[in-house]
DNA sequence: GGGCGCATGTAATGAGTTACATGATTGA
DNA sequence: TCAATCATGTAACTCATTACATGCGCCC
């Protein structure tokens, strides 16, 4: 995902402190990205020097201080053409699944089956907890959906190959 | 792409070189991983170091010496539980391209609707040129067919969402 | 009073890439 | 003769992660 895009973007709806944006990421978007906070503080710090966003000390009582960051005019331009570049390009993905499909035929259909059966109880496990997250509005939630889809899509997949595999097993 | 269990499971099938491996990974597995070149060969020596895999230094007339390897019995228990591990295992995915989705909303519908146009088309010809990819025995194939798998259900989606952009716009 | 949550950061590490270096052969 | 292909590798770098450090407030 496109970290520095991303944080610009949650910025622009509202100002944040980096302690508050990590947590909307690890708690709203966990399905979406693997971000992690040092690398959110990292991003912040460097799109700040940048002159991207400005940041606001703020304190509440004796607790330690918070650095409330907001979109200058220059983080507003530099959003809008991260923005229009990533909808516009398509992002390869790989599967690194895909290297234990590729070799399946090195077990015996009894044995792959039954680990394909693990991988897809693991899959239904994460479109359940999917469903848990919370919703938004804007088109945040169009990344929840979009996952939603990939996993759907992804079991129908194994279904089809654990499906094949069953022709090669014999008849009881 | 679990880059150590794809090599070991190539080697597997049939001793190769790195040169060799590298090419077969570049024209027929490009749309599955993005392994380079030097990371081959860098994880080849770690691997041979190990003793999952053994050099042997062949020369044809006065090219450049090849180093062939071949798994050793330690390398076939490692690509074993390697691949037990791989199949049963779910391997989460995130879209770089969600970042951009998730902020549709910051442009006007007809603008988002172009841009979302010219990935699809992009997606499009991801899938011609895989088409044209050469097909091959054993379980490799489905690699590729996982791919197609995926592009297909992917241009689905963003029909999906360019269709519910049009709801958005003043009909004419 | 002990652990969790708030809030920020640094240092070390890692996996992988880019760019470069080398040198022979083959083909236009 | 000049570029591309064959064949291997090293060094520097990037991006992001893990693990660690700090210190106050809150709740049980």
């Amino acid at each position: 995902m496109d970290r520095e895009l991303l944080l610009l973007g949650l910025l622009r709806r509202e100002e944040m402190h980096g302690y508050q944006l990590y947590e909307f990421i690890e708690h709203d978007l966990a399905s979406c990205t693997d971000m992690k906070k040092s690398t959110a503080y990292y991003l912040l710090n460097k799109m700040a020097e940048r002159g991207w966003i400005t940041e606001e000390t703020e304190q509440e009582g004796n607790r330690p201080p918070r650095r409330v960051y907001s979109l200058t005019p220059d983080g507003e331009s530099a959003f809008q053409s991260l923005l229009r570049e990533n909808l516009a390009e398509t992002h390869p993905v790989y599967f690194s699944g895909d290297a234990g499909l590729a070799f399946l035929d090195a077990l015996e259909p009894e044995e792959s089956t039954a680990l394909l059966e693990q991988r897809r109880h693991a899959l239904e496990r994460t479109l359940e907890r999917l469903g848990e997250t919370p919703a938004h509005g804007g088109s945040l939630h169009l990344v929840i959906e979009h996952q939603v889809h990939h996993l759907k899509s992804e079991i129908a997949w194994l279904d089809e190959v654990t499906a094949r595999l069953q022709h090669t097993l014999p008849e009881e």
